[in-house]
RNA sequence: GGAUCAGUAGCUCAGUUGGAUAGAGCAACGGCCUUCUAAGCCGUGGGUCGGGGGUUCGAAUCCCUCCUGGUUCACCA
């Protein structure tokens, strides 16, 4: 039973608004002294005529009181309805446990497709913190439509095409060597890279080079190609690595190199379609009647752009997947980037430019300033999870030394910590990095949910903790354990909320306010000392709240630890 | 200058499709481990919701305006 949709369905009757607005109406009181729904009845003010407050007085005449309802009280404009506690409690309980891994779940994007492009780091540059948001966000967002019927496409679009390969190969000719490159993979790969930029601001001519050397790749000549494809399976090696460590995974990593031959055609269609346009050497989309700077297709010698390479992917992406929608995980200054070519593909006369959406979040930097890899400003990836494994290990030795999977839990926590951080806030909000910030386990963190989780093991571990046939779950109405329930039958809608919105924190604050009023259970109320049948139906909230935040993290992409 | 995002407690942030008394965590201070994991629980202090106008029965939320910060604006991605 569906509490707000059966309310909705009394309030329908009484006001003749449909089911579906109400049920966009009814809210949480503020204080659960109010209620347990309530409905504002503001809004109905224009339609009777009426003062809100008599309105709601006089509906509440009306109103035949079922049996799931204990009491309704009207308080000024509200109509505030109290659940029958346990009618409550049980269809709440028997629903997450009859379903279990699968509460939450839905069939609303049934046949549909999303392609989410998430990641997308540069080939031959070390995996940084400044990748972390994309990855674990488009990652989250791939496991929260999963889980809501869609069938997700995860793709890494890899920067694995320009001529910065072309100074790569220049750089590694003239400072590098073959033993070096095996050895140290990216981190030299980035040594000579660096070092090409240096040497060029003296002699420019390596530029040209460089330049050389990428058009030989764009033709397709043996030299130039297999040194970059050793470049790129050096670095796929390395990210493999970290997203191994991560737990994300791609449905394909069909980077820019892919598009390669798939650009000229595409250009041909803008031309045919009288959108190409000659300016300053370069051939252009004019969008000046879209109120932006025109989008650059080609570049004046003949180079293609990032934008061709985008528009050219949608294209392909649309022919393959047949997608729905198309979202993009980057940060928030490409916004321009994104409306200008989604603009071409409107332009194009292709109606599913409006399923193209960008969804961006703030930038990450450091105490020191903007993340540069060139300038060494970073901090890599691997370094930052191996840190938080680190200091993970050491609160276990402090905490829980008997643990026997140390080693295992310690990865679990230390890395759940890292993308539980990065989920924490909206999107939007910029990042300073910060070690204290990220190493701090205390309050609102991963490990903060994922050890309510272990206590919630605990417990079933040590008691003979079978779920009961018939439990009593009157046992369950005080205030404590009400609050529990209410969050977890409230899980579902965050899910939907957090795919609404695109924003995974909405599931990650969720998690924590159940953890909030689980603690708050576990420590008030005494589990496997109770009486029976209160035993019986603690026992019974226990697996419930595992179940629901052990499905909550892993939506999150993170691992749930049975001890720790 | 144009565009865009943000401005809420000392810090990091929820709350923004207008609604009941603006909430958390961190930090500070004070309690709670002979009882299921103290990575926990309880409590105290802390607010001109950037400023000013306006709309409304009602504004952190909508409109106008100003201020501050970030990002971006032609051949990088």
């Amino acid at each position: 039973m569906d509490f707000k949709l059966e309310i909705a369905c009394l309030l329908e009757k009484v006001t003749g608004v449909p089911q579906q607005e109400i049920i966009n109406t009814i809210e949480i009181p503020p204080n659960k002294d109010m209620g347990d729904f309530a409905y504002p009845c503001f809004r109905l003010a224009k339609q009777f005529r009426k003062a809100p407050p008599l309105i709601a007085q006089e509906l509440y005449q009306k109103i035949e009181k079922p049996y799931f309802i204990e009491g309704i009280k009207v308080q000024n404009a509200y109509i505030n309805f109290f659940v029958q506690k346990s009618t409550y409690v049980k269809e709440v309980l028997q629903k997450v446990l009859t379903q279990n891994k699968n509460y939450g779940n839905s069939n609303i994007g049934e046949t549909k497709t999303i392609v989410i492009d998430y990641s997308s780091p540069n080939i031959a540059k070390p995996f940084h913190v400044g990748h972390l948001r994309s990855t674990v966000i488009g990652n989250a967002l791939y496991h929260i439509f999963e889980t809501l019927g869609y069938h997700c496409e995860g793709i890494n679009h890899l920067g694995d095409w320009g001529t910065q390969f072309g100074k790569l190969i220049v750089a590694y000719q003239k400072w590098g060597s073959k033993e070096a490159v095996e050895q140290q993979g990216i981190q030299e790969l980035m040594r000579i890279y660096v070092k090409f930029h240096d040497e060029a601001e003296k002699q420019p001519e390596l530029e040209d080079e460089a330049r050389e050397w990428f058009v030989k790749m764009q033709n397709g000549e043996q030299e130039a190609l297999s040194l970059w494809k050793w470049f790129y399976d050096i670095s796929i090696k390395e990210f493999n690595r970290v997203y191994d460590m991560l737990g994300v995974h791609f449905d394909a990593y069909t980077g820019e190199s892919f598009y390669n031959d798939k650009m000229a055609a595409v250009v041909e269609e803008l031309k045919e379609k009288n959108l190409l346009k000659q300016s300053e050497g370069a051939m252009i989309v004019d969008l000046e009647n879209e109120n932006m700077p025109p989008c650059l297709i080609i570049r004046k010698d003949g180079g293609t752009l990032y934008a061709t390479r985008d528009i050219t992917a949608a294209l392909y992406r649309k022919k393959i997947y047949h997608f729905d929608k198309c979202i993009y995980l980057t940060a928030l200054d490409q916004n321009l980037h994104f409306s200008q070519w989604f603009t071409v593909i409107k332009k194009m006369g292709y109606d599913w430019w409006k399923d193209l959406i960008h969804v961006p979040f703030g930038l990450v930097s450091l105490d020191s300033g903007k993340l540069s890899t060139r300038h060494g400003n970073v901090v890599l990836m691997e370094e930052l999870l191996n840190q938080a494994i680190s200091e993970t290990q050491k609160i276990i030795e402090q905490k829980n030394p008997d643990l026997y999977n140390k080693e295992e839990v310690a990865k679990q926590v230390g890395i759940g910590a890292v993308i539980f951080n990065d989920l924490y806030n909206s999107r939007i909000k910029d990042v300073v990095f910060s070690w204290e910030r990220m190493l701090n386990f205390d309050g609102e963190t991963g490990p903060y949910v994922q050890y309510t989780h272990a206590r919630a093991c605990s417990i079933l571990r040590r008691g003979e903790c079978s779920l009961a046939e018939n439990i009593d779950y009157s046992k369950l109405t005080d205030d404590a354990s009400m609050e529990v329930i209410k969050l977890l039958e409230q899980f579902p809608q965050k899910i939907q909320e957090a795919a609404d919105k695109l924003e995974p924190f909405i599931v990650t604050r969720h998690l924590i306010n159940l953890s909030q009023a689980f603690n708050k259970f576990y420590h008030d109320n005494n589990i496997l000392n109770s009486e029976t049948p209160i035993k019986e139906a603690r026992i019974a909230l226990v697996i419930a709240v595992k179940t629901v935040l052990k499905k909550g993290l892993a939506l999150l992409g993170i691992q749930s630890p049975e001890q720790m």
